[in-house]
DNA sequence: AATGAATGAGTATTCATTCAT
DNA sequence: TATGAATGAATACTCATTCAT
């Protein structure tokens, strides 16, 4: 079969037999995910996942060992996907020179994940509201995931002490500060769904000028 | 127990038969606190709850109306101090004039607050992991609290731009940074244990430090 | 309530208050063991044990892990009655010396045996009829309960070898062979409910009979 | 099997597409009795039975009804050949006149049948170890077999008794407890895999010479 | 004949809550 | 008040069987 179907030049199936066109896992994936996300992880039920996926219970342990391994892969693979974006999207900031170059950069880099968790509100509300208890598995995941944005933010900043153009600051309580203030404005803006009065664009500016000067005024420069 | 009622000359308690002078309801919230604190909500069992407290399983519903009704209570109980030490606190920053006074009364402020969530550092774990979905009106007032003191910080904010040593930032994404902030690293310390490195003080002059001049070197004063 | 009833003279307990009359624990193990003897351990449901009982399904859980549970202090419980009765018994039989003292100790060794295995036939259908796989636990108890037996079948025998009034026979296969009569003709009788057409005495006294002489006609003597 | 086709001159099948000339239905049957024998009836999955056959799932129900099926078929099979290999070896036993003659036939048949068992060692666990209650028609064989079993030991008996060369007993009882020694024996040693120290020819010698003398010493003959 | 994805009935077990004592 | 035995609704998961391909 596979023989045959890899020197015919034509006819390459129509709809791939075994599979027509549907993938039931992925289906039941999405099922879950939009399920999770409206009633959480204790109220959902397996039943709740079949039924919005259409299909019969016994389906569901046809690709998924139980209730925890959906919301493990649901949870990980979100996590995977946010690390991913974050990797190219710092990987850009760092070739920046001057100070209005590292702030445009941020600007965009914020908005950048900003855009990303939008794509992902359902997962990301499950992250967030990490219940912690589900699955010692995907604590340590949520945890990792943190420390390792807490990590890149904290090397950023002490790229920017080491340049000369960051005061002297306590890296580690700046670095859990901004990540704090990012997953909180994430949260109310993509899970509780206030816009904040803002576009993303414009979020992201008054984060990143608040994160540079503060909020006193600065001294009358004669 | 038994002692003193061996040994006492005279009626101590009106009704010394069951209870001398003990709070069960007190008790019991103790003993729920504890252990919700230790194993989350879901994998908490009213009979961890009464065993912990050394009563009947039938004792518990006596003072609290479900397992959902203690975590009410106990959510509800905490929040409530935080605003009230929260009003307290407030109350004396309102008198500063002069911006280094306000600077000292933003740290001692913030150490107030450290310090009163280190003391509810078990029910804290609760409310900053709100799991969501276990009762309405708990999710209600989470969220409640939460706004309050967004608003609060946000009128603090306003106010300093009004009298003019604040420049012109959002109010309400700025207040917002700010909560995110602290809760951040509330639940860094104060759930997860990391001491961060600093004791309570220099945690609070760094994070004021921070919000009032950003990351940014000031530039240099002539 | 302990003391006061230890030092009162009278009134003792008309019902003993905690339980008034019934243990649900016996009551659920009866329940269990008829309906064990009759559909078997597979297809015996929980639903069916506390229906027997007439008490809830949560009941069950009160006095057993589960169902494997109730097996296994079935099983035990029978096996262990059955070595007590097996100890007196054989206690009795060491204190004989001619041989037709021997045979009649034999025989209501026998009869003994049959009377304790008639009052459990309900277990000794499941001990017989062991499934195995269970409960490894369950299947290492029988296992030692027949090892148990065989071995002191081929005790007797060794003495009766080394007393002299027995020939030199491998006692490790012929305490087999006896114990494998027994198991078969218990089975019959009480589990299949053959009665082989005679009382539990004439069927002693025919298994003695066959197991000290064979079947073969005894020469003719002169 | 293979080989032969390649050599092969003609076409040896109408149909060789997928089945070069094996028997699906040998090979699943085979299949099932390894597996049965390992896991017993109630642990043995139908998917471990295909899995072990190398075929779908699906692919199963083409030969068989059921579960429950094969199992009886098994069991059928193994209880024919047992019959008839009995009947074979007793035809012989007919023959025989003399007393010597007699046990050496009777040894010869005993290691007749012990060997049958050998050879059907897997089947026969599922057979001794009858679980009941898997299927009415499967306790009818093997309570048929046995009861064939007895009935023609019995009429060996009564043919002894009648030739005058058996003493006068019970030959309803003494059939039955013949069989037990039998099936305790073999279970032993086939399932449970114990020699008893001794090889199939002794063992059953020492069983024939129990079975005619019993284990009184004979008297001194003068 | 062969496949294997899909099915869904069947069941053990948990645990919040009640209530007679 | 306090007890704790009893309750039974609720649910995850298994696996024999079917059937479209």
């Amino acid at each position: 079969m596979s023989v045959s179907k890899r020197f015919s030049l034509v006819d390459q199936e129509k709809s791939d037999q075994e599979t027509p066109g549907v993938d039931r896992g992925a289906e039941l994936l999405a099922a879950a995910t939009s399920v999770f996300a409206q009633k959480g992880f204790h109220e959902t039920k397996v039943s709740d996942i079949v039924a919005a996926a259409g299909v019969a219970q016994g389906t569901f342990y046809l690709y998924f060992k139980g209730k925890g391994d959906v919301f493990f892969r649901l949870i990980s693979g979100c996590c995977e996907r946010i690390l991913d974006q974050m990797h190219q999207a710092s990987a850009i900031q760092q070739q920046v020179t001057t100070a209005e170059e590292a702030r445009q950069n941020n600007v965009a880099f914020l908005v950048g994940v900003f855009r990303m968790l939008e794509s992902e509100q359902s997962v990301l509300k499950l992250i967030l509201a990490d219940p912690g208890g589900i699955d010692p598995a995907i604590d340590k995941m949520l945890a990792g995931l943190r420390e390792i944005l807490v990590e890149q933010e904290r090397q950023n900043l002490q790229a920017g002490i080491d340049a000369g153009y960051l005061r002297a600051l306590n890296t580690t309580i700046i670095a859990e500060a901004v990540v704090g203030m990012v997953y909180h404005l994430s949260f109310e803006r993509f899970v509780r769904g206030r816009d904040l009065g803002v576009d993303l664009e414009k979020l992201a500016e008054e984060i990143v000028s608040f994160e540079r000067h503060g909020i006193l005024k600065p001294p009358p420069v004669k």
